[in-house]
RNA sequence: GGGCGAGUAGCUCAGUUGGUUAGAGCGUACGGUUCACAUCCGUAAGGUCACAGGUUCGAGUCCUGUCUCGCCCA
């Protein structure tokens, strides 16, 4: 073994290793239940990213436990098609023309003049062809990267949105759904994007707080017939702008919307506009007359209280609309430019067109005045465009019935959210869910599996493309050109992957899947929508337990963005500190649910983990024997020595631990446990200790010790096996071993613990440790070994054998070895419970006398604090058994340091 | 406006049925080149566990309120 641990060497061929030895493919086994978890299938356009590094650490985590514990495992990775990523990419690509060579690949003429191209160049087939020469290209790298994390998922059941079985899935749902009525086709506002041209969902839509502007703007009112015009045209108003003086004022974020207006509104309990209710109000600019309604959603705080209305271009405007049946004008185009409608704007950028009207406004003297305001527009998840609120027409999904069933399936507890609390937030959500827009116009994705009759205008859902018109039998039917919303897709992934719906084997033993392990900004996108298509589709739900990590940021607590140049590049981390190193910092960095913060100084500490134990395990093998068996427990359990008994009684310890934490999805708490016990137990006190029997001459004694430095290594290896797959791989294939690899070794069952022997041994380590404190307060030279006279106390028997072990670790050289000191001995005496050392060292004794009052005093403290708490009755009959009893011993413990400090004192005066 | 989370050592964070000496890593100080490891070893300093009440024999942990920061939903 090299004096180092190099992750580059080992964790390519390492992989390499498990993956063609076929271990990360399961065996399908009906006598047991497997553990599941569909990967979230990761974005085609996507790179590898620190997130992907957490989740695929977690779950490879799980997944390599449970594979251990003899579960027929199975971890099925994918990927996405995703559709608005991809469309943004590859447009942007075409655009500046740097596609060029893949489309003269799939056989498109390209033009030469070197314009930029856009997806309407190339038509829609020839830009669904370029999406898949682009995936063939590019999109497999991330799964690539995967490997390099160490992920031990089934590639021989990888798949993608856009598969053949998971086309067909998609239309099977849809159609299912639409059948049962549950996805519809209407004129309603929906979010759009200018930029992406197409229509997204309301979850799709940000809302970030930027600062805007608010106009205030003079709707003049429409006078009754037989009035005077001249007032209509005086322009003289209320200072105050409550219309009585002809007009009425209102405040706005966006101006151009007024060409759309069809009406005013106030509230009803709007003392300032009684009277105006019912009346109307003329358009400016464009001259309509518009009425003057009271309507309850108006916030009479809000401006002047009065406000526009724009059904067309508001969703709060559309509900106010169809409560006082508005007409709906819409002003815009899907490009965002003004439509037809807005009048001498028509053709105009809606910004552009802005600036006109507001100088149009200005001019006719009815822009008021403009405020800075706060607001929160909706932007474009994707693109982050002002999303345009819009009438149009689109396909949803009536999500309230399936909404329930989701909510049941977590309210009955069958299926489990952790952290807990995210369960809150999914009710929530899902309580006051809307319907789902489904549709995309767009052309990379699923497209919608309806037709349209030419000849009848029928309208026919098919999974298969139809031939005939169902009901005229003419065959000049033309599709919907619209397609699904990925996340349609992805819906249904964790059945889809399996086979639905086909009746297969995989689906049948896979489904329901166990965990669902993803980040907590997806539970509405993604989770909740598995959890509605799986109960709907496959008839059951998709998983039993929802695992929820954080989010990472920088050491700052910044969200990594590429802009702001704090991206942490888990490519880069892996080479220069490891895989493993990396693994490990994300795992015990993090505890569920909550963000974490990274920086390199924990890789780098994580990667000297791996070092150190790399490092213990180069000494266990340096002093193994050529021919080394390792041999039945049961054939040295009879001589251990306490140091043994310890290590052992410890090891039991954490592995039960590790299992209960586990179990409780703590892995975090659990990889933490490991660490301190195989960098703090094992080789700060065990290895340090097994020196003595190892460079010894007892036969009997090293063999013995080599056993217990084999046995718990190489389990201990195998609890840390799933946090740091390939540095216990590496060192455990150096290690003598049974069966072929670490990863698929059996996951170890905690044996008994003896809470005495831990306690005594322990006893010893402190003291050893205030021997050592001693010597470097004093600035002994370390070379020097003084001469040392102990009493053991109590704990003589069996501490007998240990008197070696003692004096290499406190560096004393022991003249006595004793239960208790024949006579009295001058020089400095450290106690330690039973334990107490004299040391052979010429020191002053007015100091001495001083430090050892110091101790006295603050054991004096302990004993007064104990002996209260006993006193207390309430203490001792309410407190549990083993609590008090703990307190006694502490008790005894303190005194009887009281004891031997008072002595010590006396014989120094 | 509603909900959630965080606030513990100089920094980053653990601390999950409440148990009495609150832990780790990094950083700091002192000392260490001998045969696993300087990606190391030994020792130490450093905390009114945000604040104020309450429950309890006992509170970092449970309850109420306040403050600061962050996130989600509307």
């Amino acid at each position: 073994m090299s004096k180092t641990y190099d992750p580059k060497t080992a964790e390519g061929r390492l992989y390499n290793f498990w993956e063609s030895r076929g271990y990360f493919i399961p065996q399908v086994d009906w006598e047991r239940s497997p553990f599941v978890i569909s990967m979230p299938p990761s974005n085609i356009t996507g790179e590898l990213h620190i997130g992907h590094a957490l989740t695929m650490a977690v779950q490879d985590t799980m997944i390599r436990w449970h594979r251990m514990r003899g579960e027929p495992t199975l971890w099925l990775p994918g990927s996405d098609h995703a559709s608005i990523a991809t469309h943004n990419v590859i447009e942007r690509g075409l655009e500046k023309r740097e596609l060029d060579d893949l489309l003269g690949e799939i056989g498109y003429p390209v033009p030469s003049d070197g314009r930029p191209l856009t997806r309407y160049d190339l038509g829609r087939e020839w830009f669904v062809k370029l999406g898949w020469a682009w995936k063939e290209r590019y999109g497999g790298y991330i799964n690539q990267q995967l490997r390099r994390l160490g992920a031990s998922c089934d590639w021989t059941r990888e798949r993608f949105t856009l598969d053949e079985g998971l086309s067909r899935a998609v239309r099977t749902t849809f159609v299912r759904l639409y059948e049962k009525g549950l996805i519809y086709r209407g004129k309603y506002l929906v979010n759009w994007c200018t930029r992406c041209g197409t229509a997204i969902s309301d979850l799709e839509v940000e809302h970030e707080e930027e600062q805007g502007k608010l106009y205030w703007v003079r709707y003049p009112l429409a006078v009754r017939k037989g009035s005077s015009r001249r007032s209509q045209r005086d322009p003289v108003g209320d200072p105050e702008g409550r219309g009585k003086g002809g007009y009425i004022e209102v405040a706005t974020t966006r101006p151009e919307t007024i060409l759309g207006d069809t009406a005013v509104a106030v509230n009803p309990n709007d003392e300032r506009y009684k009277e105006l209710v019912g009346k109307m109000a003329i358009l400016p600019l464009l001259g309509r007359r518009i009425p003057i309604i009271a309507d309850r959603a108006v916030d009479m705080e809000f401006g002047t209280g009065a406000v526009k209305v724009t059904p067309g271009h508001d969703p709060n405007d559309y509900e106010i609309g169809q409560r006082h049946n508005l007409p709906i004008v819409n002003v815009m185009n899907p490009d965002g430019t003004m439509s037809e409608e807005a009048g001498p704007y028509a053709g105009l950028d809606r910004y552009e067109a802005r600036e006109r009207l507001l100088a149009d406004l200005e001019k006719n003297g009815l822009l008021i005045k403009i405020e800075d305001h706060l607001h929160a527009p909706g932007r474009c998840q994707r693109c982050h465009t002002m999303i345009e609120p819009l009438i149009s027409e689109q396909w949803f999904i009536k999500i309230k019935p399936l909404a329930e069933r989701a909510l049941d399936a977590v309210r009955k507890g069958r299926i489990e959210i952790i952290p807990e609390r995210f369960t809150k937030v999914y009710y929530n959500w899902l309580e006051n869910i809307r319907d789902w827009c489904i549709s995309r116009q767009l052309w990379w994705g699923h497209r919608i599996p309806v037709w349209y009759c030419n000849d009848c205008q029928e309208v026919i859902a098919s999974i298969d493309e139809p031939r005939e018109c169902t009901s005229c039998k003419g065959t000049n039917l033309r599709q919907d050109p619209d397609i699904l919303d990925t996340w349609f897709s992805s819906a249904l992934w964790p059945f889809s992957t399996l086979g639905w719906p086909d009746d297969t084997e995989d689906l049948r033993y896979f489904y329901p899947t166990t965990v669902m392990e993803t980040a907590y900004d997806i539970l509405f996108f993604w989770v909740a929508r598995m959890i509605m298509m799986g109960l709907e589709c496959a008839g059951d739900i998709p998983f039993h337990i929802v695992y929820l990590h954080g989010l990472v940021r920088d050491e700052y607590g910044e969200k990594m963005s590429r802009s702001k140049g704090n991206v942490i590049d888990p490519l880069e981390v892996m080479d220069e500190y490891g895989t493993d190193a990396l693994r490990f910092t994300l795992m015990t960095g993090s505890t569920p649910g909550n963000d974490m913060r990274l920086s390199l100084q924990q890789v780098e500490a994580s990667r000297n983990f791996a070092n150190k134990i790399w490092n213990a395990a180069r000494f266990v093998t340096s002093n193994l024997p050529e021919e080394y068996d390792s041999p039945d427990p049961a054939l040295w359990e009879g001589d251990l020595t306490p140091p043994d008994r310890w290590l052992l009684s410890r090891h039991n310890r954490l592995i039960g631990e590790v299992n209960r934490l586990m179990e409780g999805y703590q892995f975090g708490e659990a990889g933490r446990q490991i660490y301190e016990f195989l960098w703090g137990e094992y080789c700060d006190w065990y290895i340090e200790a097994s020196k003595v029997a190892l460079y010894g001459d007892d036969e009997r004694a090293k063999e013995r010790t080599r056993h217990v430095l084999v046995y718990v290594l190489e389990r201990t290896l195998r609890l840390l096996h799933p946090f740091m797959p390939f540095v216990t791989e590496e060192i455990w294939q150096h290690l003598p071993y049974e069966g072929e690899s670490l990863m698929i070794a059996p996951w170890p069952e905690a044996g008994p613990v003896d809470e005495g022997v831990e306690r005594a041994q322990e006893t010893l380590w402190e003291h050893i440790r205030v021997i050592r404190n001693w010597k470097a307060e004093e600035r002994l030279e370390p070379r020097v070994v003084p001469l040392a006279h102990t009493e053991t106390g109590d704990l003589h028997e069996l501490f007998m054998g240990e008197r070696a072990t003692f004096e290499r670790l406190a560096g004393v050289q022991e003249q006595d070895w004793v239960p208790a000191l024949t006579k009295p001995l001058d020089g400095p005496t450290i106690v330690t419970g039973p334990f107490s050392t004299v040391l052979e060292i010429e020191i002053d004794k007015g100091k001495e006398r001083e430090r050892l009052s110091k101790e006295l005093e603050r054991v004096e403290k302990e004993i007064a604090r104990a002996v209260a708490l006993l006193a207390n009755e309430k203490f001792t009959t309410k407190a549990p058994p083993e609590v008090v009893d703990r307190e006694r011993e502490k008790l005894a413990r303190f005194e009887e340091e009281k004891k031997r400090l008072l002595e010590k004192l006396e014989g120094l005066s």
